[in-house]
DNA sequence: CCATTTCTTGGTCGCATGACCAAGATTCTA
DNA sequence: TAGAATCTTGGTCATGCGACCAAGAAATGG
């Protein structure tokens, strides 16, 4: 009877214990993307992994420890995935294109991780918990940020507040899941395509500027 | 003991009982802004109004009666700000560049209005009560599209899908409020331009097009 | 093989919630 | 003003929740 482990992760982790931790949180992501945040109690999870309620507890002890679990691993999974996506690409622009057209095709692949990351973050957003929920976006919002600027200074894009942009990105990729859910039946290629390239249109330097600069 | 009025609203309603009922919902509606979805009880919201919980049971029955209240009268309000701030736009770019500001400022001097909506559209959402959010959505979703669509067809637009950019767009103006919330200090009628200037780039017809079509 | 640790179950506990109700207070109406 | 309709309160009720616990099952290792 030990675990109570938060973030006390000292490599101490038994083979069993990482592979129940890894189910619970699984059906967890499940589960959220079911019946949403206020419906995924322990008792729904625990029955959606075939397990007993009490299991979760004593794996985690409190409900916002495997929610952090959550959103932690469907993050890693979404670094992975984009970083591995843009590559070696050589441009800034090129780069916006790769992560836009990456993270619609991770939404396509991933959708339970996409709909349960937001649940958990809308969930738990409106209160003072929310302390993850902001963390969180502002560090999105800061990698775009920064992203865009250093396209800024080398001569990629227009002039524009990077801040706002990264805001509307992160909005415009944001609401892809549910127009997902809501349009099962989109050509998700197309949809990655059109979208990095209207994007690509609003941050690029102008034709005119560019020759004006030249 | 009679209420229990639900969509039967025929005319009958006393002058008291419709100022409870606007009392109520503007204190869910503040409720919901401060505490967040899963928090916005009955004795809450009570609370916060200083008036008995069961008198919301009274007027309102279900609590989904409750927020589907709150949703309308949002929209409502949303919706005037909205046409109004629009007005006489002689082109579709025009009317575009308006409704985007017009939202902008809207999210600014109505900021509990619109964090409610978002909480009860989210934390509704993912149930199969979500029937009103999808509605919602798909009503918000349409409306912009047409609107693009018909730039489209009077040459102010480039070509684009008018559903992905209706969806985009909509993401980026239901991220404003997380922003202005984020950052306080925001200059919103900056804000408002440059987001509204953003768009404007992304869907106009460009130069050199229309010279070509000229 | 046995002793110790880890894992799992099923159960109880207190708490918050939405719905409901009986009774009193208030307002309306004739 | 008297009676009826409406409004409001405070309370009870069943439900579902997260946390916790005792006891047994399973794995571990000496």
């Amino acid at each position: 009877m030990r675990p109570r482990n938060g973030a006390t992760d000292q490599k101490s982790r038994s083979f069993i214990e990482a592979a129940r931790r890894g189910q619970i949180v699984q059906a967890a992501i499940e589960t959220l993307a079911d019946v949403g945040y206020a419906k995924a109690s322990f008792a729904r999870i625990a029955e959606h992994a075939g397990i007993s309620a009490g299991l979760i507890s004593y794996h985690f002890g409190h409900k916002a420890e495997l929610f952090q679990q959550v959103v932690a691993d469907v993050n890693a999974l979404m670094d992975g995935w984009l970083t591995e996506h843009i590559g070696d690409a050589g441009t800034y622009r090129e780069a916006l294109q790769r992560l836009i057209e990456g993270f619609v095709l991770f939404c396509d692949s991933h959708r339970a991780h996409v709909l349960a990351l937001g649940q958990v973050l809308a969930g738990i957003g409106g209160q003072e918990n929310g302390e993850l929920a902001r963390s969180q976006r502002e560090q999105s919002v800061g990698q775009l940020e920064q992203m865009l600027r250093e396209g800024q200074e080398h001569g990629e894009f227009r002039d524009f507040s990077p801040r706002l942009m990264a805001v509307t990105l992160l909005g415009s990729i944001e609401a892809i899941p549910a127009e997902l859910f809501a349009r099962p039946g989109t050509d998700v290629a197309a949809y990655a395509k059109e979208l990095s390239m209207t994007y690509d249109i609003a941050v690029r330097r102008s034709r005119l500027s560019r020759i004006t600069r030249a």
